[in-house]
DNA sequence: GCCAACGTTGGC
DNA sequence: GCCAACGTTGGC
């Protein structure tokens, strides 16, 4: 099983976004850089946990919890001139960007503030600390559990 | 609002 | 294919 941590700002999209949506489940669209697409694409898979993290806020923090509950496929809001984050070089036979879907499943107890998480000597090697414009982050069982536990979880 | 990091674009 | 210019992200 893969572990992954997920950014969003949470004035555009948050936890609580997610939590409302019907069965807390969501696209993870809108995705436009080739790293995260290729983590989506190839390699995030049903039944992965996720951290959902807020960024660009006061104090950045991991707020709750999820799970895939779709691998990935392609992006459809790509192909659409309206939509934000069109791309006119997709098309259907090639469509560049790719999405999975998520569910929510609880917010954390405490939140676990990237202050927190910068000190803690387990988890200087997240890819939050040194590599935080990468918006789908890998990360490994061990950062997994001991943000858990940071957060308040057993 | 500033600035560092870094990804993308485009000229050559 | 290189690299400078530029745009975006995100922490502070």
């Amino acid at each position: 099983m893969g572990y992954w941590l997920f950014k969003s700002e949470p004035g555009c999209f948050s936890f609580q976004d997610l939590q409302s949506r019907p069965n807390a489940t969501e696209h993870w669209d809108g995705v436009r850089n080739f790293q995260a697409r290729n983590f989506l694409r190839d390699e995030i898979k049903p039944g992965d946990r996720v951290l959902f993290y807020h960024s660009s806020i006061p104090e950045p923090a991991v707020v709750g919890l999820c799970t895939v509950v779709r691998e990935g496929y392609p992006d459809h809001t790509a192909l659409d001139p309206n939509a934000d984050h069109f791309d006119p070089k997709a098309t259907p036979d090639k469509p560049i960007w790719y999405m999975v879907d998520v569910r929510a499943d609880q917010a954390l107890p405490a939140e676990v503030p990237l202050a927190v998480i910068r000190e803690h000597p387990l988890l200087t090697g997240m890819p939050l600390v040194n590599r935080s414009r990468l918006s789908i982050q890998p990360i490994t069982e061990e950062q997994y559990t001991t943000i858990l536990q940071l957060g308040g979880l057993p």
